[in-house]
DNA sequence: GTGGTCTAGACCACC
DNA sequence: GTGGTCTAGACCACG
């Protein structure tokens, strides 16, 4: 369970917690049932206020991504999984029609855009390799 | 000269003015030597703030695509549109490789980005038309 | 515009204000497209922590009441009232249905609950007495 | 002696296990001087911390519904069942009470409420059934 | 030990 | 001026 935070990434702090929680979920990493750090501990570990750690639980909580267990701490929701597998479809699609209206904005042809694609899909491993060793 | 801003696109107002007129001059359809209209004049037409307005022109001023020429107003550069086009295939660049970045790091494979990106791609149209009412 | 906190009755300072907002928008004390106080404003009136105001703000958007206008502050948003007419019904019966859950559980029967009820209902005035004068 | 306990039910566990007890004398099922399994032992039959078993324990003692017998265990305490009788009604008014403050509150007419009331009461059972396994 | 809430004060981008 | 984010540190209830 280790997070990759990027603090001048321009995405909020607590904001790349939630999507990495998210997808680990959705890819198999952490278990509906299992618990995930604890604010303090998360907090430790990434060097970050223990209230950024909370605000992005809570967060997930909203969403029914984790629940609190008294005393206990926060553990992945039932059904989780499967939602978060559904959902990270539609983030990065949200992510890739924002792009595209830039693009278009900017005023790049349909054939400018999917020149840079093609270059930058090109740089990607063809497989994901997750933490399966 | 008529700029389109939405104000509840998300995008700041003075980042949708300085985009539109990077692409206006990046198409054609402002030449070198060309005055903008005054802070004033413009954010009259817009109906919005002046400083929205000047603090577009500032950031496109520090980037020189604008300079001011005393007692006149604010001209496009000489040698902007050649610059703007090249920045905005690298500003693409940049944003499409952090989508993929985070695609992937989301277990998404490389099959499944392209089918969301030919899904996305299909729904813009072949050219660019900017302000067609 | 003005709210009653009290900070001993065991709800959260931020959940008093979702609460009273909602129903303030509920009943038409609040209009949408209104601009509500801003943060700052609110926490001086309130005596409390501009952060305990953001964060019921921030709740109230994600339930989509309230929505921000960049620079200008928050209003309430286009189908709020509908909305929170809805809700409070359902607030309202949740909390019920905790009560008499509590009764239930202290053995209290069905007759006992009915006779507190209407103890405590005949010391409230008939008719909502707002700030219509 | 078993109690029910739902650690997921909102409600603290030890404050379960006190209101169940205090439900227990009221109605008669534990008489005073009857004594209670040991903190060890209820903790082991619930499957619940110590301390949590201790705690419920302890508020007990506190309001004068069980007292300890040196090397024995805790007992009922004499006057319990009276006691707790009394309270029960006091506590569930007090509820009452909070419930339709908010209702009014939220611009509800008193009508409102007796609707909500009449809802609600109607999915209780008109007797008490505790443990109806 | 856990999460939940609140306070205090900072910095940022935007209007 | 506005909201948004983050840090730091406090207190509480719960197990």
């Amino acid at each position: 369970m280790i997070l990759q935070i990027d603090p001048s990434s321009g995405l909020a702090i607590y904001d790349q917690i939630v999507r990495q929680l998210k997808f680990a979920v959705a890819s198999g990493k952490l278990r509906p049932g299992e618990l995930v750090p604890s604010v303090r501990e998360l907090s430790k570990q990434l060097a970050i206020n223990p209230n950024t750690v909370a605000r992005a639980y809570r967060q997930l909580q909203d969403e029914e991504v984790l629940e609190s267990v008294r005393g206990l701490g926060m553990q992945m929701a039932a059904g989780s999984a499967k939602r978060c597998r559904a959902d990270r479809k539609k983030l990065i699609s949200a992510r890739l029609k924002e792009v595209f209206r830039e693009a278009r904005q900017s005023g790049l042809l349909r054939s400018d855009i999917s020149s840079l694609i093609e270059k930058e899909l090109k740089s990607f491993p063809e497989t994901v390799e997750a933490d399966t060793p």
